[in-house]
DNA sequence: CGTCGAATTGATGTCATTCAACTACAGTGG
DNA sequence: CCACTGTAGTTGAATGACATCAATTCGACG
């Protein structure tokens, strides 16, 4: 069957049935995209988010020296999106790449209102997701200015454990907010002081 | 009229009359907070939301070390509350305090619930609201990842004109991430600059 | 007026950045 | 199959940004 990881996403995380995705079939399509292939552009508007059947994406934004900076990985069953874009209807100021060639489906305006309709808590639940995103971006802000490089790079182990094995590592140290040299450094202060990366 | 702030905010933000609250009346309740009065503490679990109709509240969150760290500023007409304690139903790991003496509006659990019976479109524009929350975590990871901490300074003069003025120095050392003794230089090169604070 | 926390200032230390050089390795085209 | 190229990762030296510690001043308020 199509669709195995975002129909047992969506059953587990809104309670809907698994076979309930044919209510708003017109409201979602899968995509295959090719790794490094670019999804979403600052200065696009998009009313879509995107689920990660299969591979791996990341949000990040260009400065005005151009470099990069990491917001989000985006690993199987994760959704992303530019919110700010999607609702608030701005243009996004983040673009959304896939890391590995990934399948995704993309979810179009409408489809959270039209599941909604026909199984209620849908909406409550849905919440619960998006309050969920907040306490981690709350955690991710903390952090930021609460700890030091070498603390925050172990908490990334912690939280997602394989994602260091499938990521390249400039765009870890992009995440963690330090750059790729320094993130170099930390990781062999770790494997002196034994703790086994 | 009680309330004034809180009715204008509902109708403006979540399109109700200003006489909608009628519905609600059991739902929430005004308090008066002391100046350094804690109305959250870190352990407990709330399912309230505060609604500052007068005053300035902040969030903060304490480290091992016993540093504070200010998660966000809550001047009137905003509403702050922890996401995770309220709806994840988990301890929180933040503080509110109030930084001057506040009138708040305490929502209790389904209050937007049974607001949204009465005017259906309420849940619609309340996850609006929680959208551009997001938005505004993102941009602060996103300033806290790729910018000095004079840029950030002047990134929070430029949004929050007349915070600096309310709130002592080292709690926006602290939103911004930095000691006060950093923040006192960077005030002071910019003053250098001819940037008049 | 005296006290206490806030803010400033200086001296010094630490952590992370920058720039540059070098290695390792994967992908490309001849 | 090998040479060429480009990107990732590591390492070193110098620099810069911010932290820490200590001393002093400022200012609000009982």
């Amino acid at each position: 069957m199509e669709y195995q990881n975002f129909r047992n996403h969506l059953s587990k995380t809104l309670g809907v049935p698994t076979d309930s995705l044919e209510v708003c079939s017109t409201f979602y399509e899968a995509k295959a995209v090719k790794k490094n292939e670019i999804i979403l552009s600052e200065g696009e508007i998009s009313d879509s988010t995107f689920f990660v059947e299969k591979g791996l994406l990341r949000m990040y934004s260009i400065d005005k020296a151009g470099k990069e900076h990491v917001i989000q990985f985006a690993p199987e069953n994760w959704i992303i999106s530019d919110t700010t874009s999607q609702l608030l209807n701005e243009k996004s100021r983040f673009y959304i790449e896939a890391i590995e060639e990934s399948t995704i489906v993309v979810t179009k305006e409408g489809f959270f209102e039209n599941l909604a309709k026909v199984y209620p808590d849908v909406a409550e639940k849905n919440q619960r997701l998006m309050f969920n995103h907040i306490k981690n971006l709350q955690n991710r802000v903390n952090s930021l200015i609460s700890t030091t490089a070498e603390e925050r790079y172990l908490e990334f182990l912690k939280k997602y454990p394989s994602l260091m094995l499938r990521v390249p590592q400039w765009m870890v140290a992009s995440y963690l907010g330090i750059t790729p040299e320094s993130l170099s450094r930390v990781r062999k202060e770790l494997a002196n002081k034994k703790f086994i990366i």
